[in-house]
DNA sequence: ATCCAATGGTACAAGGCCATACCTTTGGAC
DNA sequence: GTCCAAAGGTATGGCCTTGTACCATTGGAT
C-alpha cells in the first residue's frame, strides 16, 4: 500500500446501491416529472411496461407509485385508457417575491449539502462534453430536425412551459453525443438541478439571455464547430450556476 | 405525449439495478484489482470493513470474494495479518507478438459490444471535463504534491508498472477536480479500459510520446491553465481511443 | 508458554424483492 | 347491449440479502 491518510480507495469503495430497490424506483419516477418527459397531465407507461423497462417487480414497483400518490404528485384511473397521471405544477414563480422562493431554495440545497457542489460541477462537465461530442458528430438529418425543433419550441414557449423545453433540448444535446452513460447521468444530474430551479423565478431578461446562447449553441452544434459549442455551452451552464449561487447567498 | 416513435424515456428509463447485489461487488472489487489501487500481492481491506464500505452484507460480500478466488485472482490467508491477497499479473506484453494479444482484445471488446463506443465516448467527456475543472482550481499545497508524485512515479516506473502508474496519475486528476461523482464514473469507465488496454503490448514509442503529454498536461494544471489541460488532454486521449480501434481493425 | 486481537469461516432467522397467476374496473368496438 | 382489451389491484410461494451472533485460525505481545 502507498496511501498516507488520504483515501485514494474512495472512488471504487462506496455503496453499491443507493436505497431499497423502491427508493431508486422513485427516483427514476421523480426524474420522469423534474425533467418534464411527462408533462402535467400526461399519461406514465403502464405499470407493466415501466417495471420492465426499470427491471423492478411490478409489486415493487407500485410500492414506489403508491408513495407518490400519497404525495399528490401522481394520481391513477382504473380500467381501459386509465393508467398513472403526473399533477405538477412547478410554478413557484407566480405571486410571489424572491423571498418565498427563496426560502424554499435554502430549505433543498440544505438537503443536498456536499452534493449541491459535486452536481453543479459534474452537470457542467456533462454539458459542456456533450456539447463538443455532438458538435464533432456534426448532426444531420432527424438529429439536426430534433434539434432546431427543440430550439423553437423553447423560443415560443408560455413562462411556464419554459423549463421544461429548456430541460428537453439539453437533453436531446446530450443524447446526440452519441454516448448513453452520458445522457443517462446527464438526466439523473439535470432532475436535480430542476428541482432547485423551480424554485427560482424566471426573469426575463435571463430568459432572453439564455435564448441567444441558445441559439449559438445549436447553429454551432449544426457547424460542427466543436470549439464554439463547447464555450457556448460553458458560459451557459455558468450562468444557471452563478443564479443559483446568487439566490443561495 | 410528443413522442413520434423514438424513445425519449431511455435515459431515464433504464434498469435500476445492473445486476445482483453480488455480481455488482464482484465487479467493485474487479476496478479496485484493475485500476491498480491494490496492486498485485496487495492486501484488500479486511472483509467487514469491505463490507461496510460497499454497503453490502458481509455474506453476500464473501460470495464475491469466492468467485474472485475460484478465478484465482484473489487468495485468502486466516489468522491474525492475514486477509484477501490480490494475485494479478497483466502481464500480456511479454513474448507475445501482436497476435495473442489481438486475439483477446477482439474477445472482450466482442463481449462489451455497443458499450465499447459509448465507454470510449464516456471516457473522453469525463477526462477532459475533468482536466479543464482540475485546472480551474489551480490544485496547490497537498494537491499539486500529489500531482508531482504521480507524474514523477510514471517516468519512473517499471515497463510492467506503467499503465498502473499511468491510471493513477488520472484517477488523482479526476479526484482533484472537485466532483466526487466524475471520479467514481471515472473509476468505473478506466477499470473497463484498462482491461482492455491490458491485451496489448506497451511500446516504448507510444510510451514516450505519452510521457510528454503527461508532462504537459501536470504543468498546464498547475499553471491553472484550463484551455492547455483541455486540449492536452483531449490529444492523450484520442491517442489511447486510437490505439485501441487500430488493433481492432 | 500464554494470551489476545484481528482476521477469515459458519449458522440462523427475519425481511425484502421477485415471478406468477388471477381478480376488478373501465370504456370503446361491434 | 354485449363483449373484450387494456389498465390497475391482489395474493402466494420462493429466492436473495441482511443482521447478528458465534467459531476457528494465526502470529505478535507479554
Amino acid at each position: 500500500m502507498d496511501d498516507r491518510g488520504e483515501d485514494r480507495l474512495a472512488a471504487v469503495l462506496r455503496p453499491v446501491r443507493s436505497g431499497n430497490t423502491f427508493e431508486e424506483a422513485v427516483q427514476r419516477i421523480l426524474q420522469l416529472v423534474r425533467l418534464g418527459l411527462v408533462p402535467d397531465g400526461g399519461r406514465l407507461p403502464a405499470e407493466r411496461e415501466l417495471a420492465e423497462r426499470l427491471q423492478v417487480s411490478r409489486v415493487t414497483l407500485r410500492e414506489a407509485l403508491r408513495v407518490l400518490q400519497d404525495q399528490g404528485l401522481l394520481e391513477t384511473r382504473r380500467g381501459r385508457y386509465g393508467g398513472t397521471f403526473v399533477r405538477y405544477r412547478p410554478g413557484a414563480l407566480v405571486g410571489t417575491g424572491t423571498q418565498a422562493g427563496g426560502e424554499e431554495l435554502r430549505r433543498r440545497a440544505e438537503l443536498m449539502g456536499d452534493r449541491l457542489e459535486d452536481t453543479l460541477l459534474f452537470r457542467e462537465v456533462l454539458e459542456v462534453g456533450a456539447a463538443e461530442l455532438c458538435a464533432a458528430h456534426r448532426p444531420a438529418g432527424a438529429a439536426a430536425r430534433r434539434l432546431r425543433e427543440c430550439l423553437a419550441a423553447t423560443g415560443s414557449a408560455q413562462l411556464g412551459e419554459y423549463r421544461r423545453m429548456d430541460t428537453r433540448l439539453h437533453l436531446a444535446v446530450a443524447e446526440l453525443c452519441g454516448s448513453p452513460s452520458v445522457a443517462a447521468q446527464y438526466a439523473a444530474v439535470r432532475a436535480s438541478v430542476n428541482e432547485l430551479l423551480d424554485c427560482i423565478p424566471l426573469l426575463p431578461p435571463n430568459l432572453l439571455h439564455s435564448e441567444e446562447q441558445h441559439t449559438a449553441l445549436v447553429a454551432a452544434l449544426l457547424d460542427g464547430d466543436r470549439e464554439r459549442a463547447r464555450t457556448v455551452m460553458r458560459e451557459h451552464v455558468a450562468g444557471t450556476a452563478a443564479l443559483l449561487r446568487g439566490f443561495l447567498s
